[in-house]
Order: C-alpha cells, then sequence, then structure tokens
RNA sequence: GCCACUGUGGCUUAGCGGUAUAGCACCUCAUUGGUAAUGAGGAGGUCGCGUGUUCAAUUCACGCCAGUGGCUCCA
C-alpha cells in the first residue's frame, strides 16, 4: 500500500500525491511548464526532487529573478563541463552567478579569444545534447576521493564540511561538480548564453594564492533578454565618453605626457568652465570664501595630516631638492635608505598635494579663530595627483591628476548637522539642475577590522553618528558600508552608475575629527576657553575630470544649451548670405552665445551634416527669406525646425534657456 | 601592479616577409544649393617606440610605451 501525502501549493490548494512523485510533476500538473526550480518547505531544490512527507511546495519560474539566477548557475557548470573537456588539465574552482550573467575560475594556462570560440561552441553542442543535470548525495570522505585531483575542491570539502557530512555533486554527461544546487533540470535550459570575457583572478580573491583564468559569460531566460542586452551593451558603447570625447574634442590623453592626465581641449574646457561658474553662484549664496593654493606642500605636512605614512603607495614619488640630491648621490645613497630617511623624517622633500585639507587647515591655523568666524568655509577648485595603479586608468573617471571642486567648513560641533545638511542640499540641487535621479547615496564607515585609519574610537563614533543623521534627514534612502570610510572619517557619498552599469562615487561629504586632532586647530570659543573644531571636507562633483566624464555619457554627449561647448552652429544657404550670417554671429555673440558660423559652399544638406556631429544646441539657417526679414530658421538635435523666428526673439529665448540653465531645449517647438 | 587582447595618415579601416589599401575629414576647381553626404582632382603614413632574426620587417621574436576588458586596489 503506497502512502499518501499532502502537498501544500502557495495558493492554497492541497494536492494529494503518492510518496516518491517529484516536486516538478507535482508543480506541472498544477501550473504547466515554464518552472525551473522548487521550492519545498522554503528550501529552494531540483525540479527532480522526490517528495517523501507532507509539505508546503511553490514553483520558480524560469522567467524570474531567481530562476535566472539558478539558470546563470547552472550555465557556470557548463562552462565547466566544456573547459574541462577542450583541456583535461584545467581544475574547475567556483563559477556563481552574477548580474547578467556568470563565470567560472579554472587554474589553468592563459586563453585567448579564439579558445572562448571554441568553449563556447562546445557547450552549445552540450546545450543540443540536452544532458540530464542530476543531484547525488556523497560523504565527505567520498567527496574527496572524487576531488582528489583537484587541491582547490580538496580545499573547499576540508573547509566547509565537518568529516561524515554528507554534500552534494551535480552531475551532466561526464562531467560532475560539487555544488549545492539546485540547478535547471538539463543542459537545454541553457541555451541563451554568451561568453563575454575571460581575466585573471586570485584563488579565494588573495593575490598572494594561485592565478586562476576567470571566464565571464551572460546568461538569459529567452533570446529575446539576451539580445536586448546586447543591443544595450552596443548603445552603452556609443555614449562611451571615452569615444564622444574624442569625437566631441572635449579632452585629449596624451601618451607624451602621461597616463591617466587629462588635457581639456577648449570645447571640454566650455563645459568645465560652465560647471564652476555654477556652482561658483551657489558657493557666494551659502557664504563660502575662496581660495588658492599650491599644488605641492613639505613631506613634513603630509606626516601630520597622516596623508604621507598611511598611504604613501597612492602618491607620486615625493620631491627632493636638488642640492640634497646631488649630496645623496655623492654620500652614494641607495634608493632603499632614501626611502628610510623620508620615511622617517631625516630628510625632508615636497609632495604633490593628494588632498587639498592640508592647505586649507594651515590657512585656519594662519590666524587666531573666534567662534565668532566660524563657520568658515574655504572653497577651492584644488587638483591633486594620486598614483593610481596603471591597469585601473580609465578615461575621465579614473585619473592620476584631476581638480575637485573641493571646501572645508571649520565648525563647531553645534554646527556640523546643519552644515552637512547645506552640504547635502548642494549635491542635491546641482544633480536637480543636470537631471541626474539615478543615484544612490551611500554612508562609509569604518572597517573594524583595518588599521588603515587615524584618531580615536570615540570621535569615529560621533562622526559617524553625525553622517548617519544627516543622511536620515535626506528623506532618501541610503544605505551603509562598513570599509569606505576615508582615512581620516566617515563620509556621505552619491554614487552614480555610468552606462555599462559601473558606480563611480561623485558627490562626498565627509565629517572629520582627527585631523583638526592632528594639526591641534583651535578657536576661542563664547566662554573664553580653547576649543576644537571639527572640519567637514565635502566635493558635490567629487572630481570635475570624473564628473564630466559621466556627465558626457549620462547627456550621451547632447549637452544641455548652457553647457553646450558650442550654442549656435550658423549655416548659410549660398555665398550671398555670408554678409547676414555674420551680423547675425556677431549679435549673438554680444550676448555671449558661443557660436560657429559655416558659410562654405558645401551643400545645406551636406553641413546640416557635418554639423550635427559636433551636436551644437541649435542650428541657424539663413537664406534669402531670413536675410530679407532680420528672421532666423532654427533647428534642434531632433530635426525639428521653425522658420520665420525674428532674430531678436530668438536671442531672447536662447539668453533665457542658457541663464535658466534648462535642461531642455524648447526654442523649437515639437513637429508632428 | 597582474592576466588576456589591441596599436596602420585627424577618424574608421584593408593587408602582410619585398616600405601599404579604402571611406570620411582636409586642400583645389567646378557647382549657388532651403534642412541627415553635389561632382572632379590633389595632398597627407619612418604601419606605437626600441632591439634582434633575415639579403629584406609594418608583417617574425624579445623588451618598453599606450589603450581595451577584467583581477587587485581605490584617501
Amino acid at each position: 500500500m503506497v502512502s499518501t501525502l499532502e502537498v501544500t501549493l502557495v495558493d492554497g490548494t492541497i494536492h494529494e500525491i503518492a510518496a516518491g512523485v517529484s516536486a516538478g510533476e507535482v508543480i506541472r500538473d498544477a501550473y504547466g511548464r515554464g518552472a525551473v526550480a522548487a521550492i519545498l518547505n522554503d528550501q529552494p531544490v531540483d525540479l527532480s526532487t522526490p517528495i517523501e512527507e507532507s509539505c508546503t511546495l511553490d514553483q520558480i519560474l524560469l522567467e524570474s529573478d531567481e530562476g535566472v539566477e539558478i539558470l546563470r548557475h547552472s550555465c557556470a557548470h557548463l562552462l565547466a563541463q566544456a573547459v574541462t573537456e577542450l583541456y583535461p588539465d584545467a581544475k574547475p574552482t567556483i563559477g556563481p552567478a552574477i548580474e547578467h550573467g556568470f563565470y567560472y575560475d579554472f587554474h589553468m594556462e592563459p586563453l585567448g579569444e579564439e579558445d572562448l570560440k571554441a568553449i563556447e561552441k562546445k557547450m552549445q553542442y552540450f546545450v543540443k545534447q540536452n544532458l540530464k543535470i542530476e543531484r547525488e548525495e556523497h560523504t565527505s570522505a567520498t567527496l574527496a576521493e572524487m576531488f582528489a585531483d583537484n587541491s582547490f575542491k580538496s580545499e573547499i570539502i576540508s573547509d566547509k564540511l565537518e568529516d561524515g557530512d554528507a554534500s552534494t555533486i551535480y552531475r551532466q554527461g561526464d562531467f560532475f561538480d560539487l555544488c549545492r544546487g539546485p540547478h535547471a533540470p538539463s543542459t537545454s535550459y541553457l541555451r541563451n548564453f554568451k561568453l563575454t570575457s575571460t581575466s585573471q583572478a586570485f584563488w579565494r580573491a588573495d593575490s598572494s594564492r594561485e592565478s586562476l583564468v576567470r571566464i565571464y559569460g551572460m546568461c538569459y531566460a529567452n533570446k529575446q533578454d539576451l539580445k536586448a542586452r546586447e543591443t544595450l551593451l552596443r548603445e552603452a558603447a556609443l555614449r562611451d565618453h571615452r569615444k564622444l570625447g574624442k569625437d566631441l574634442q572635449l579632452f585629449h590623453i596624451d601618451e607624451m605626457v602621461g597616463q591617466g592626465l587629462i588635457l581639456w581641449t577648449p570645447r571640454g574646457s566650455v563645459v568645465r568652465q560652465e560647471l564652476q561658474n555654477f556652482i561658483g553662484e551657489h558657493l557666494r549664496r551659502q557664504g563660502y570664501s575662496q581660495v588658492f593654493t599650491p599644488h605641492i606642500g613639505k613631506l613634513d605636512l603630509y606626516r601630520t595630516s597622516g596623508h604621507f605614512p598611511y598611504y604613501q603607495e597612492s602618491q607620486y614619488p615625493p620631491l627632493v631638492e636638488r642640492d640634497l640630491m646631488a649630496k645623496l648621490a655623492d654620500d652614494d645613497c641607495s634608493c632603499s635608505e632614501l626611502a628610510n630617511m623620508m620615511g622617517e623624517g631625516d630628510i625632508d622633500g615636497y609632495l604633490l598635494k593628494p588632498m587639498n585639507c592640508p592647505h586649507h587647515i594651515r590657512l585656519f591655523a594662519s590666524q587666531p579663530r573666534s567662534y565668532r568666524d566660524l563657520p568658515l568655509r574655504l572653497a577651492e577648485f584644488g587638483t591633486v595627483y594620486r598614483w593610481e595603479q596603471s591597469g585601473e586608468i580609465s578615461g575621465m573617471t579614473r585619473v592620476r591628476g584631476f581638480t575637485q571642486d573641493d571646501a572645508h567648513l571649520f565648525v563647531t560641533e553645534d554646527q556640523i548637522a546643519e552644515e552637512v545638511l547645506g552640504c547635502i542640499e548642494l549635491v542635491q540641487v546641482i544633480f536637480g539642475t543636470l537631471g541626474m535621479d539615478d543615484y544612490r547615496v551611500r554612508v562609509g564607515l569604518r572597517d573594524p577590522d583595518s588599521d588603515k585609519y587615524v584618531g580615536e574610537s570615540e570621535q569615529w563614533e560621533k562622526a559617524e553618528a553625525a553622517c548617519r543623521q544627516a543622511a536620515a534627514s535626506l528623506g532618501v534612502d541610503f544605505i551603509e558600508e562598513e570599509g569606505e570610510a576615508a582615512f581620516y572619517g566617515p563620509k556621505i557619498d552619491f554614487v552614480v552608475k555610468d552606462v555599462l552599469g559601473r558606480e563611480w562615487q561623485l558627490g562626498t561629504v565627509q565629517v572629520d575629527y582627527n585631523l583638526p586632532e592632528r594639526f591641534e586647530l583651535e578657536y576661542t570659543g563664547g566662554d573664553g576657553e580653547k576649543h576644537r573644531p571639527v572640519v567637514i571636507h565635502r566635493a558635490p562633483f567629487g572630481s570635475m575630470e570624473r564628473f564630466v566624464g559621466v556627465l558626457i555619457e549620462h547627456f550621451a554627449g547632447k549637452f544641455p544649451t548652457w553647457l553646450a561647448p558650442t550654442q549656435v552652429h550658423i549655416i548659410t544657404i549660398s555665398e550671398k548670405h555670408k554678409e547676414y550670417a555674420a551680423k547675425v554671429a556677431s549679435e549673438l555673440k554680444m550676448i555671449g552665445a558661443r557660436v560657429e558660423v559655416d558659410d562654405s559652399d558645401n551643400t545645406i544638406g551636406k553641413k546640416i551634416r557635418t554639423h550635427r556631429k559636433m551636436q551644437p544646441a541649435y542650428m541657424v539657417i539663413l537664406g534669402d527669406d531670413e536675410a530679407d526679414n532680420d528672421t532666423v530658421s532654427i533647428r534642434n538635435r531632433k530635426g525639428d525646425q521653425v522658420q520665420g523666428i525674428p532674430l531678436d526673439n530668438f536671442m531672447a529665448n536662447l539668453s533665457a534657456e542658457i541663464e535658466t540653465r534648462n535642461a531642455e531645449q524648447n526654442l523649437v517647438p515639437p513637429q508632428e
């Protein structure tokens, strides 16, 4: 007599089944096809799992987030199967699902692009075979035996499993892998995948351990999703600020000048200058004082601040005076001796500044300060230099020299909350004006296990509390992340994504009790006693380079009128209109517009096509009709056009659009 | 810094052991054209840099520089 079990589905219906019937069968009867796995008593399991007791059951749809994640994990196994078949010496290590796909790390000889194609082909072959993916349970002893030839898997087994514990493997064809599952039922579920790239990784992300070959792939539930992702990546490539920066002549990076060093072209400099003017207006309103400080400072300054001892590897090496250098050379001083003497302060030198705060702090300390002077807000577009690893440098977003829209606010403890809020409001005004609403707020805290921070615990706690409180008062979601603090204090960061989904920290506000302590800053309070101020560091753009890089992608090179490197391109119909074009150009320049004239003898279609590439806010076309009536014909970037607009009218509207920093272009009504 | 890949006139690109394609851009001439390419002609390159192999290197090898995708790092 076969016993009968009750299976309760999420919709509340109860199915009576015989013991040993698989979860998949019950689900298929109840919901039809479309599941990739099941949830049995709140545990994700394979569809093939036999039901032995009464239970609750739900399906994981192939098209759901959880379903696709399982698919991606199974696809990682498929990759490992293909790799081990083609390269019998390759040792699989780990292979998880990630956003959009999966990767798998192998201990093997490095692969090239050709190899990737061959692996992909082999994977497709296994997909066609439609191999069953089957779960097997084994004791740790058996598992240790099965994976004896793979030291990585052995390490996992001995680390994660107690003696006598059982765990599972998944088998497809001749291939099997240690894995908890669940997995898709068979390889034919995995057909919508594509291998994307290879890279080096380290076993357990530890660079002192074995170097591994990582293979990345993407995988989706259906063909449309895969195609959509491919299309998105192609479109993203078109918005890439490195490509647009070249096409639109916004910046140049020169081999001869150096890696990660941005040369701003005239057109790019316009964008930067407009942004700086914009922020300058807000600084004046908020009571900031503008300062200028040099690009270098003595090593001792940075020993005091902590920059030199704590972050030596990410700075350019110190500059040493010529006479001292000559003397050291005469004394046969070795490089390591020199480094030691610098580290210990036996000789001094200068550092390219990695941050602006020490200079600003010395400005604060240059005079006796009273509580009446606070808050003292010192602002500077200060250029700083950091030795980023060569492989990490990229376009404008990761560079070695960059200009921060920096400021340091010297405040009393009572003023922290209000001043932090003022900083955050500034960031929000800027992001709002530019239509950047897709950002997240991150409160960066200490990593409790790291010793890279300066200062006392007590001060950190106060500062972290201040940041939390400020973030909470924002009214937007924020997350706290350990290990994301600056070395002198916690911070509130505004993080945006670029077109490829990579995150960049832009605006930042940091509360710092430590540097005032290290520099022994003081002010006289209302009580006549000496008190220590708190420093708030803030940079709403972060760096001009990174911000403009992200902005190029945000606008796809189509800057709003106030930011556009050239705002109006004037195009003549024929030679007869040169004179009128010159007149219009000079009047537009009188109101401060950035204008270019094309009175060449190319055809009108040709000229429009050419100028479109440079993305002016508007093109103005001038012919007989316009010259005779003092009007203009205007064309926007979308190709909408309007004719017979009186020149005065156009100028007034253009001025207004620029002055209000309108993110939209409104001078041409949209066409049907 | 590490791994893989890439580097040909301003841009996109063909080619490959015998100093090199084509398109766009540029210049000249003709054309005076109303909203996404008028026609003809011309000029422009020590094929990233260096060393080696070879009778001969842009092509092969090695080293360096720079870029791309990742890894690691990121005050």
